[in-house]
DNA sequence: GATGAATGAGAGTTCATTCAT
DNA sequence: TATGAATGAACTCTCATTCAT
């Protein structure tokens, strides 16, 4: 018990400080101080700072490949999918906020962060992404003219864009934004943006 | 000449450093070795490694705003502004990739860059942008019932991820795909992604 | 123990290194060097090069006070305090020579010194012993035409410069230095130089 | 013509800058910045910082020593040589004041000042000043028994002080303080500060 | 005479990490 | 488990000085 907490105490604070100065700038001190541990005790449970980081990325990571399984293997209709896995980023911003800010920030652009095998992981979740636009088309959901690369993209990146937003006005996100955030990427991906004939 | 041609050396170097390191890990005596100076001159010219990165930073909003100022005072078509939008970003990716580089991987999500000014010059970006969304509005192109919060999103999103994806996998980018990507980008934001009806 | 040791090693260091070099050109690695540990635990202990010699300087002021006040208070002659007064700048250069020099070399006149607030300090001094001098002037001891601060001045400056004298020469003071030089002091302050009427 | 006019320039210049930075923050780049000129043409005409400073302050004692050659030689009474002395200085801190800011901040007490042959300059005045109070005593003037090392000492002190407070006070002197304070110090130093017999 | 581009030794400081206790 | 003293590589930045023009 102890144990667990002083170890989810350090992961907790390290999530702040990762949050606010960003991987580089974050001393493993700011850490240890923010968590109420000697600095040692952050090196006794993990080793190193890169160690610490990459814990709490694959986290992450972790969570959305499971998501992303999970949706691939459901049978639910392609809509709902997509529902999910925009739902997905909005929960996690909303329930762990610390994590999406870093993946945001430090994660998902970082030349720092992707010069380690970093790239690959985008891969994985593009690459599984793609499965699932694949299945939309031949479901006979999506248009089979436009590459499922293309799809993955403008599809990710509208849920990308609002979570940055967010995460960078540090804005709070209420049910009923997270509804409408939904809804308009749902529809201007599925019907697009063009005014609505009579 | 010579002193312009020293300058330009360094601000070549710095791109290429910043784009490789990052900003945090660059050291300013690589930019100085792979100009081909001593590091006294970096300092001598730029007096500080912020100044330098922030000077080419600048370069990059000051052509963005210029692009989007042009556009929205522009009578061409609403349909041509987006093209016109999406070809700056794709054709500074082609003429000045590092500069690309930088701005996705430690400007454009960057929370080091964030604690400055940097949010506001993201502000100033989406606003322009949802200016010329809500002239697709009032002139009948764009769905007057998605916001144009949201429809910048979207489509901002949809571009930065194609930049993203390329600048991390160091893709080359012909014309021909820079069409396709246009158009895809395109299509969907305008028709949506849904299968034709036949 | 072994914490205070180290402590006390470097600062006896510094006020050597400081002494020897003076502040601007005393390097954190001789200061290191000289107390024999990394320049990392000086950084670890005192944070940077100024706090490290205004802390020094600090034990000075206020010793310097804690004298002058107790003398205020004092009920002894007022001859006695005169005495006292100078027997503390004598007394601290036989024990504490490394102090007194730095006093002298990089407190007392250095420009460095007084564009911080240092003036204050030296003011505080000077109100004290005019205090001392008023004191002076109102037991009949000392002539009321003179302004106090022309005393404290002349008082201050025969001590201050036998002192300097001694610290720049770096010349031993034993008792019997030390009770001619006191008893000059007071002889030509209270009675004056000119030559005695037989 | 021009050429003394730049040199001059450049000298006031330094004398600006040493005085308020103190020779080891005194930047060439300052100096002849201040002076108008670029810094490679300091270089041209001093050579070094150094050599700069060391100019500076040679005139300084150039003409302190020529003072008292001249209070030495002369024949006038004991009592007005003193007061010629006490109105040198007081005279150079009107008409040159930064000289004197210099002469108090950076020389009279500075390690690094006496590191190099400095002690030899304040010893040969000290012994100038000694020959004068030995002549005072053979003279009649000044009481025998005290040593004319201490007399020198208590003399110039006076001085000093009363110079330092006002440099570093950054006061100006009138005609009327001036003659006041040179009568404070000739009083104290002749006939002592103690209380008058009525 | 005059400029300022160019150099690089050198200094302060940071901070991840180790390890004795 | 827990601490924090101790280390030193690494980095930014300064600035006196040189020298080609």
């Amino acid at each position: 018990m102890a144990k667990n907490d002083k170890q989810e105490m350090i992961i907790d604070a390290a999530l702040e400080v990762f949050r606010d100065k960003g991987y580089a700038n974050a001393r493993m001190a700011d850490i240890a101080r923010r968590a109420g541990v000697s600095y040692g005790l952050v090196y006794h449970y993990f080793g190193s700072k890169e160690v610490l980081f990459d814990l709490i990325v694959e986290t992450w990571w972790s969570d959305l490949y499971s998501m992303m399984e999970r949706e691939k293997a459901s049978t639910a209709q392609f809509r709902e999918k997509l529902v999910n896995i925009i739902q997905f980023f909005l929960d996690t911003y909303v329930k762990r906020p610390n994590l999406m800010s870093i993946f945001v920030s430090e994660v998902c652009r970082s030349s720092v962060y992707h010069t380690k095998e970093g790239l690959s992981k985008f891969l994985k979740f593009f690459s599984l992404c793609e499965e699932i636009m694949v299945e939309g088309q031949e479901k006979g959901f999506l248009n089979r003219e436009i590459s499922p690369h293309h799809l993955t993209y403008i599809f990710y990146g509208a849920i990308e864009t609002f979570i940055s937003v967010m995460v960078l006005g540090r804005e709070p996100l209420t049910r009923k934004r997270q509804e409408r955030a939904t809804s308009a990427i749902l529809q201007v991906f599925i019907d697009g943006a063009k005014a609505q004939a009579k």
